[in-house]
DNA sequence: CCTTCCAATATTGTCGACAATATATGGATA
DNA sequence: TATCCATATATTGTCGACAATATTGGAAGG
C-alpha cells in the first residue's frame, strides 16, 4: 500500500475506524467479504491490537458482523435491512424535525432557506445535478438533526445510521430520487419548521424519508445487488 | 476478588462487557468515577487487551466516556441527558408500537393481555409492588419492541438505550410512577394495537413514555443526585 | 504565598509472541 | 467415488512488555 497520507488522529484505533468506515462505504472492502485481521494489519502497518478495537466499533456501527473465533465480514446489503434502517430513520428524523420546530433560531431558519435557494440555483444551472443533490440533501438533513439539540438523537443518527445510509445510497446510485422533487419536499419541511408547526414538520419529514426508502427499494429490486461477494 | 462465578461466554471481551455493564448499572462502579485499566484488569484476572475491547463497546453503549491518552470514566447522570434519552425512546418506541399494530399476531396479543392480567393480579394481591411493576413494565415494553420485527429498532432500543434507562430508573428508585396508572396506560396501548390502530398506539406509547420521563425528572430534581463522584 | 517549570511516576497506547479455536488438507474406508 | 476422520495449517483470542503521553510532586523563582 502506497497511501502514506497519514490522517492525524489521537489514536491509531480511531484512525482505523475512520479509514475502514470510508473503505467499506466506498466499496474498497467489498460487501460480504471476509475481513482478515493479519492482512488488514499488514496493509495499514499497525498491529492487531488497535485494529481489533476498531473492528469492535465498526460492529456497533453495523458495518461489519463478527463471530467469535471465526472472524468479521463486511455486511451484505439487502432490502429488509434497508427498510428497517429507513423506518428507524423515519422515526428519529421525524422527531428531530418536531424538536427543531420548537428550538431552531430565526437565524438558522434564514440560513436554511438560503441553503435551499443555493440548491435551487444549482439545479437551474443544471450542472452536476447528482452531486449537488446528494451533497445538498445530506447537508439539509444534518442541519435539521443538529437543530433538534438532542445529543443522543444526533449521535445515533449521524454516527450510527448515516454510515449505513450512505452505503445504500452508493450501491443504488444509478436510480436516484428526482432532485427537484426532493427540493420541493425540503422546502415544505422547512416551511413547517419555520412556522413552528411541529406536528406537520414531523409528518412531512417522515413522508420524505419514506418516499426515499421506496425509491431505493425499487432500485435494489431492479439492480439486484447480489454481486459483491468477491471477497474469498 | 473471590467471585469465581465464571460466566461462560465465547470471548473474554464479551464477558467483560456484560459484567461491566451490570456493575455500572448496579452502581458498583460509581457514577463519574475514573476507570483504571490496570486495576480492572487485575480485578477480573484478565489482560488489558480484551478489557480495552470491552471499554470500546461500553463507550458506544453510552455507559462510559473515553478520552484519548487520558482514560475512561463512568457517565454521570443529569437531567438533560435523561430528557434526551427519553425523547429518543419516545420516538423509537412510538414507532415500535405503530409497527406492532400492523405486524403482531393474534396469539401474541392474547399473551400480552394475559401478561397484563398477571400484573393486575400482582397489584391486587399487593405484595412486592415495586418489583412487580418494574419487572412487568420492562417486560411489556420489550414485547412491543420485538413485535415491531424491526431488527435495527430492536437492537438500538434493547442494547443501547435500555442500559441507560435502567440506570436512570435505579438512581431514582425512591419515587416511581404509580404502578396502577402505568398498568392502565399499558392496557390502553395494547387495546390500540389489538385494534390495529397504529396512529393511536404510537400516540399513547409516546404519552406513556413522556409521562415517565416527567416523573423521573421530578425525582432527580428532588433527590439532586449530585453524589456519586466518589471515585477519585 | 503563589506561580512556573521540570523531573518522577503512573496510565494509556501499541506491539510481537503464544494459546485456543476453526478451517483446510489428505488419506483410509465403505 | 463419496464420506469420514485425523492431521496440518491458518486465523482469532489473549497475554506480557515496551513506548508515548498525561499526571503528580516538588524545587526554584517571583
Amino acid at each position: 500500500m502506497d497511501k502514506v497520507t497519514q490522517i492525524k488522529s489521537a489514536t491509531l484505533s480511531d484512525d482505523l475506524t475512520q479509514r475502514l468506515t470510508a473503505e467499506i462505504v466506498k466499496g474498497v472492502l467489498p460487501l460480504g467479504s471476509k475481513i482478515s485481521e493479519p492482512e488488514l494489519a499488514k496493509r495499514y502497518g499497525v498491529s492487531r491490537g488497535p485494529l481489533r478495537e476498531a473492528l469492535v466499533k465498526l460492529e456497533t456501527l453495523g458495518l461489519i458482523t463478527r463471530t467469535a473465533n471465526v472472524g468479521a465480514r463486511v455486511i451484505d446489503l439487502n432490502i429488509d435491512d434497508l427498510l428497517d434502517t429507513y423506518t428507524l430513520r423515519e422515526a428519529m428524523e421525524g422527531m428531530a424535525a418536531r424538536l427543531a420546530s420548537e428550538l431552531i433560531s430565526e437565524q438558522e431558519v434564514t440560513e436554511l432557506y438560503k441553503l435551499l435557494d443555493e440548491h435551487q440555483a444549482h439545479l437551474d444551472s443544471n450542472h452536476d445535478e447528482h452531486y449537488a443533490n446528494q451533497y445538498g440533501n445530506e447537508d439539509f438533513h444534518l442541519r435539521i438533526i443538529h437543530a433538534s439539540q438532542n445529543k443522543k438523537l444526533i449521535r445515533v443518527l449521524t454516527q450510527d445510521l448515516y454510515a449505513t445510509i450512505r452505503m445504500y445510497r452508493r450501491y443504488t446510485a444509478d436510480s436516484r430520487p428526482d432532485p427537484r422533487q426532493a427540493l420541493r419536499e425540503h422546502k415544505a419541511i422547512l416551511d413547517a419548521i419555520a412556522n413552528r408547526e411541529g406536528d406537520l414538520a414531523e409528518l412531512l419529514m417522515r413522508r420524505h424519508i419514506s418516499r426515499a426508502a421506496n425509491l431505493l427499494k425499487k432500485a435494489m429490486l431492479q439492480n439486484s445487488i447480489s454481486q459483491g461477494n468477491t471477497g474469498q
